[in-house]
RNA sequence: GGGCGAUUAGCUCAAUUGGCUAGAGCACUUGCCUUACAAGCAAGGGGUCAUAGGUUCGAGUCCUAUAUCGCCCA
């Protein structure tokens, strides 16, 4: 709506203002232009007269102002809104309130007293229209604040509020990060938390509601003296008057939420608990708050506690729906945690949780999530009814296995447990806990059950000798009792039942595991010591060849058709330069791979009818007169062998570039050079065998 | 308008700070009710790492620009 202002010598002249709210001209005090505006320079310091009111506006000139905004001249009202209040205090102009708390026309408004905002806004608007002051109306979008409550239009109204000087409180909290006494995870985030701090303005902590803490200040009816207290006084401290009158207003929530660190903890009593919490190690939570509530927190507890609240801040993802829209009850798109752990269970909800927090990204979950968490529990719940099944013996004496007594399988999963605690550990001090949590995932599951169990099966069900079996079962609950404990943190109801069942079956059948389990709960235990003993890289080499040339005679079994029940002969070839010995892993190849017969030795011919694999300096040879398809079998030898020339070729794309071989580490081309050879080796083979083929 | 982040397999996400043929879960294909587990076992298939330049012996990773999406602030 744009309205003419005449001018004050020369009324039949006016200065067209542009406004969305015309009841507020009521308030008007001045009519700014930029000063640098053409159209407006020669008028800058002229007087105006507000249309129906009469009082005398200056027209004055702020950098403020947009001139391409509206007509170039913006109606001052301070009492009425944030921008006019400060362009108000800059050019010292007294605001005029026109309205009561209550949205209705005050005294101010003229023969408009008493109407309700709105009402006014009609009833002026008819007026001004009547009177010719209108020049034009245009439809214009603008975003108007609305409670978040009722819905209805926010007022911009001048009144009396508390303020808290915030350039002291956050140099102190600046500092703090500096010196590393907070430290955020991921990093990037201390960023965003400095970069509120550094432009921090004073915090308006007076709120218009009627919950909360009453701000703790009392006025005198009779001298004006503001008495500010713990206690509600009885007197004015000034003019010791007794008509003293609380603050309406309340407490902005964060203000309160800044002091739950101590406050929560019998503040300002010195209590047991505030000297026990107070300071903690880590706050947990979302980004959207840093400086809502960590900034505040960090800066009250500096100012009142002397010293920060916590030191580490992890922030994790914000957790989204599926379709990455933030959870709402108005878009009812929330998942309820107490129906999912109905569904799924409380250690799978949280388990799956966990591997999907990764650094720093947002999460978007669906229900089916879950599942996953749902499966590991429930392989671990069956794995441990297979062990317990398995532990279920009176066991004498010679418990103690030495580590001669050790099997290969033994070693390696002992080492592969003292690697997986390490990493684990590692990962949880540095906060990765979806990485700590995919470490215990792939050991439980795919080495401890898919391999170790399935390897001893034999050792328990058909031992050679009694003492072999005690070993297994020994090792057996070790590592399981070891690895309960690393999976504690993420699964704690499920370890902490299995480890009650592992307890009582390890005293009553007396094995000796050397571990302490006096303890009530497995949360009396300590996080298990990375015990260098046990590891032993080389084992864990070892068994990853073994498993490829398991899984190389299982894949020509599903290539050629054959069940895995059938029995297979099978001869293993190794060249003289392997670096490894692996003449005393037949059995458990043999148990593996379901094999009768294996022959195992160096430079072994290729038997006829054969199906073959070539794996490094290592041939598999599995003779299969009758049933192999030379079909199926060529078109696997010349995948295998397009595989092979297409890494060669990018090998030797580096070794024949001449700047590789001057700058790359030395290390690195050794590698490269290595690899060549390796692979004409294995081009080579695979030729043979295709030659032989036809 | 300012700032931050994302873009990798059909889907959801990793990739130890620039160095083996980019991994996992789900989904998919094939074969298995094998006395811990079919919510499972075994074997597979699947990716021009958003686009275009640049730096480098070497780029998913570093730089610049573009596109799309998201968050925060004004």
């Amino acid at each position: 709506m744009h309205i003419k202002y005449p001018f004050k010598d020369a009324p039949h002249l006016f200065l067209i203002v542009a406004t969305t709210r015309p009841e507020t001209m009521l308030g008007d005090v001045a009519v700014a232009v930029n000063p640098r505006d053409d159209r407006y320079k020669d008028m800058i310091g002229e007087t105006l007269t507000l249309p129906i009111v009469g009082r005398e506006l200056p027209v004055i000139a702020d950098e403020f102002v947009d001139p391409s905004f509206g007509t170039g001249a913006v109606k001052v009202t301070p009492a009425h809104d944030p921008n006019d209040f400060e362009m108000g205090k800059r050019h010292n102009l007294t605001p005029v309130v026109i309205m009561q708390e209550n949205g209705v026309m005050n005294e101010y408004a003229g023969d408009y007293e008493g109407m309700d905002r709105f009402e006014c806004r009609d009833a002026l608007v008819e007026e001004l229209k009547l009177k010719k002051f209108i020049e034009m109306v245009t439809p214009h979008q603008h975003s108007v604040g609305h409670c978040y409550r009722c819905h209805c239009v926010i007022e911009p109204y001048l009144s009396e509020q508390w303020f808290i000087r915030m350039r002291p409180l956050a140099d102190a909290a600046i500092k703090a990060s500096q010196k590393k006494s907070v430290i955020f995870f991921p990093e990037r985030w201390e960023k965003v938390y400095l970069s509120w701090l550094e432009n921090v303005r004073d915090w308006c902590i007076s709120r218009q509601i009627w919950w909360g803490h009453r701000i703790p200040a009392w006025y005198c009816q009779d001298c004006g003296e503001v008495t500010v207290a713990n206690d509600t006084p009885v007197k004015c401290s000034k003019c010791s008057g007794t008509t003293l009158k609380q603050d309406e207003d309340v407490l902005d929530t964060w203000f309160s939420s800044a002091l739950w660190p101590f406050s929560t903890m019998g503040w300002p009593a010195e209590t047991p608990e505030l000297e026990y919490y107070y300071p903690t190690s880590t706050l947990v939570t979302d980004r959207g708050i840093i400086y809502f509530w960590v900034a505040r927190m960090v800066m009250m507890g500096l100012e009142i506690m002397n010293h920060v609240p916590f030191t580490n801040v992890y922030i994790h993802g914000t957790i989204l729906d599926e379709q990455g829209r933030k959870m709402s009850k108005s878009l009812g798109n929330g998942i309820d945690p107490l129906l999912m752990i109905d569904q799924y269970g409380a250690d799978a909800l949280r388990f799956s949780i966990i591997v999907l927090t990764t650094e720093g990204q947002d999460i978007k979950l669906a229900e089916s999530r879950f599942e996953m968490g749902r499966n590991f529990t429930n392989k671990l719940w069956n794995a441990a009814r297979f062990i317990l099944m398995n532990l279920e013996e009176e066991h004498p004496q010679e418990i103690n296995p030495k580590t001669t007594d050790y099997q290969f399988e033994d070693t390696w999963i002992l080492s592969r447990l003292t690697t997986t605690v390490k990493a684990c550990t590692l990962y949880l001090e540095q906060f990765k806990f979806n990485d700590a949590a995919m470490k215990i995932y792939d050991f439980m599951w795919h080495s401890f059950c898919d391999w170790y169990l399935e390897i001893i099966k034999t050792r328990l069900h058909n031992p050679v000798n009694q003492k072999d079996k005690k070993v297994a079962q020994t090792v057996l609950a070790k590592v399981f009792h070891q690895m309960l404990h690393i999976l504690h943190p993420f699964v704690p109801f499920i370890t902490e039942e299995l480890w009650h069942h592992l307890k009582s079956t390890v005293i009553r059948n007396r094995i000796d595991i050397h571990e302490n389990m006096h303890s009530k709960s497995i949360m009396g235990s300590f996080w298990p010591k990375v015990d260098k003993r046990y590891e032993d890289p080389s084992a864990e080499e070892i068994m990853t060849i073994l498993q490829d040339i398991i899984r190389a005679i299982r894949n020509i079994r599903s290539k050629m058709n054959i069940r895995d029940k059938q029995k297979l002969n099978t001869v293993i070839s190794l060249s003289e330069d392997i670096e490894y010995d692996l003449s005393g892993h037949a059995e458990l190849i043999k148990r593996m791979a379901n094999i009768d017969h294996l022959e195992i030795g160096i430079n072994l011919a290729k038997p006829a009818n054969a199906a073959c694999e070539v794996l490094g300096k290592i041939q598999a040879f599995v003779p299969l007169t009758g049933i192999i398809d030379p079909g199926t079998e060529k078109e696997r030898q010349i995948k295998h062998l397009k595989q092979l020339e297409d890494h060669l070729m990018v090998v030797r794309g580096k070794l024949e570039n001449k700047n590789f071989a001057a700058r790359a580490p030395a290390h690195v081309v050794a590698m490269e050079q290595n690899r060549e050879k390796d692979l004409l080796e294995q081009i080579t083979k695979i030729k043979l065998i295709l030659n032989d083929l036809g």
